[in-house]
DNA sequence: TGCAGAGAATTATACTATAACATTCCAGGG
DNA sequence: CCCTGGAATGTTATAGTATAATTCTCTGCA
C-alpha cells in the first residue's frame, strides 16, 4: 500500500456513499454507516466477526446478523466488496462506478489493494460467450507480497 | 456444461494425475486418489463436508482433517482448485499445465466450468507492477447462468 | 536397533454464515 | 385516527467451514 492521506481517503468515499445513498433513496442507517466507517479505517480486509466486535463495542448489538445484514446492504450498494480468498470484507475504493473489482492481496499483512479493472476482462468474456454462459458479476483475486512486505523480506509491515 | 463423454473425461485427468504424481515422486495415497475420483464424478463444486461424507462412506474416516488433508495435497499438486465463492472444490480439468484458473459458476445449478486463462491477465499484471506487488497466484471467478439453466429460464438443470 | 519423517487418527475448538421468528417503527391509504 | 404493509432490527438457535494440537504408526535408513 502506498502512503497516502488516509483521512482524505475515508472522507472521499464516505461522502460519495452518502451522496449515492440519498440519490438512490436507500436507507443509510446508523449501523450501516458505522460499519462502512469501520471498514474504511484501513485498507486491510476485515472478517465479519471482527466487524461485529467493533459494532458491538460501539453499541450496535452483538449477534452475527447485525454484521451480516450491514455487510449485505453495503455489498448490494457496491460500497463494500467481499474478498473471497480471505472470507473478509473491504470498503470499495471506487464507489462511483460499477466495475469488476480486482484485488491484490498481501499474504503477509493482509492488506488488500483494489484495482479497478474494466467491466469484465476480454479473455474471460470471450470464453463465457463460447460456453453460452451469461456472466452477471465477476471478481479477480491475486495473492502475493505487497510492496512494503517484499521490502522487509516478508516480515510483518505494520 | 456441454454434453461430453464424462467417463473419458475422468480417465484422462486421473491418468494425467497418476503420471504427474509418480513423476514428481509425491505420494498419491489411496485416500488422496479416492478424493480426486470423487471430485471428478461431476463438474459441480463439492463442499469439503460433502467430500468428507463420501470418503467416510467409503471407509476412509469421518473427521474433517481427512478431507482437508486430502484437499490440501490435491491443491498443492494442482489437481484440484478451490472455488472461493462457493467454499467448494473442483477437480482441475487442465492438470498438465500451470495456469490461472478462471471459473464460470452457475448460480442456479452450481456447475463450475473451468476455463484456462493465460498465466495472469495482462491488465492485472500491469496493475500489480505499478503497485510494486508481486503476484504469486491468482484466480478469476465469474458468477452467472450456465447455458442449460438459461435455456430453462433459471430452473434447475439436473 | 533406533531414529527421522510422512502420513494418518483423534479430539477439540475456532471461525463463518444463515434460518427462523418476534418486534419496532414509520409512511401511506382508508 | 387507525390499520396495514414493508423495512429494519432484535433474538435465539443452528448449520457449515476450517484448523490446532497431540498422538500414533509405518517405513526407510543410518
Amino acid at each position: 500500500m502506498r502512503p497516502h492521506d488516509h483521512g482524505d481517503c475515508i472522507r472521499r468515499v464516505l461522502d460519495e456513499a452518502e451522496r449515492r445513498a440519498s440519490e438512490d433513496k436507500v436507507n443509510f442507517t446508523p449501523v450501516r454507516r458505522h460499519a462502512l466507517e469501520i471498514l474504511l479505517e484501513s485498507h486491510a480486509a476485515m472478517p465479519a466477526y471482527g466487524l461485529l466486535k467493533r459494532l458491538d463495542e460501539d453499541g450496535f448489538g452483538s449477534q452475527p446478523p447485525v454484521a451480516y445484514r450491514a455487510l449485505d446492504f453495503l455489498m448490494e450498494q457496491g460500497f463494500v466488496h467481499k474478498v473471497e480468498r480471505l472470507n473478509a470484507f473491504v470498503a470499495c475504493m471506487y464507489p462511483h462506478e460499477t466495475h469488476t473489482p480486482a484485488f491484490l492481496i498481501c499474504r503477509n499483512c493482509r492488506s488488500v489493494a483494489e484495482t479497478c479493472v474494466s467491466p469484465t476482462p476480454a479473455a474471460l468474456r470471450q470464453e463465457a460467450r463460447a460456453a453460452g454462459f451469461a456472466i452477471e458479476r465477476s471478481v479477480m483475486e491475486a495473492e502475493g507480497l505487497c510492496c512494503a512486505c517484499a521490502a522487509e523480506g516478508g516480515a510483518p509491515c505494520h
